[in-house]
DNA sequence: TTGACATATCGGTATTATTCGATATAATAG
DNA sequence: CTATTATATCGAATAATACCGATATGTCAA
């Protein structure tokens, strides 16, 4: 989880947008949270089928980009039942924007 | 240039130390355009073996480097003589952090 | 307990990145 | 002109990344 690896992380148009739809899930992704029952809530967190009915690539592929991007410190998972829910990781995506901005 | 190949040339390590020298090149380059007559000055300019005395790693290594930041707008390239000065760009590194703060 | 689904991992291939030494080019100094 | 110095480019080896399909794992429902 080093800066390098993030910017690793976002060298990529398909991880970039992935990033950039977690910005908004509602609009981004209409179907979202369909599984979960009404009493729970992954807040900002979609399903890995969702993002990959999103993405003209195949899931083991979308499972492998969401699996680094978080190594990166850039997501989070939220396992429920079978489903993993993804949502940003605000934290990092602030520290890196504030490492390019003082510290590059 | 895109924000892609921008986001590649930060992906490592000696390229990242490279722009974080040259914010301080009086610094970080104590023997710093000492080619360069008195009336010549390259803002911020850093010549190529002057970077690649700091970096372990061969000639032609450390300039394939600097083409790449330059193609991705993070470094501009001045000419002077036989030399080739190095200097950040600004404009681009302020606009990759706008970027990574509001578009991320 | 079996079957179906969601996700992760494995093993492979194709492309791209890293890095080098050798050589080409360009400018200067004699 | 020629030798020297600075930088760029070329060609090649190795490592890393981008994918894929197949399979494993984990969870739920019947």
């Amino acid at each position: 989880m080093t800066e390098i690896d993030i910017f690793k992380a976002l060298s990529n148009e398909t991880r970039l947008n992935i990033l950039k739809w977690l910005k908004e899930p509602e609009k981004n992704f209409p179907q979202q949270q369909a599984h979960l029952p009404k009493e729970v809530s992954i807040k900002g967190g979609v399903c890995v089928g969702d993002i990959h009915d999103k993405v003209n690539l195949s899931q083991s592929t979308v499972s492998h980009y969401l699996s680094i991007m978080q190594k990166a410190g850039l997501l989070e998972a939220v396992r429920y039942g079978q489903w993993t829910y993804y949502r940003r990781n605000e934290d990092t995506i602030k520290k890196i924007a504030k490492f390019l901005d003082e510290d590059i």
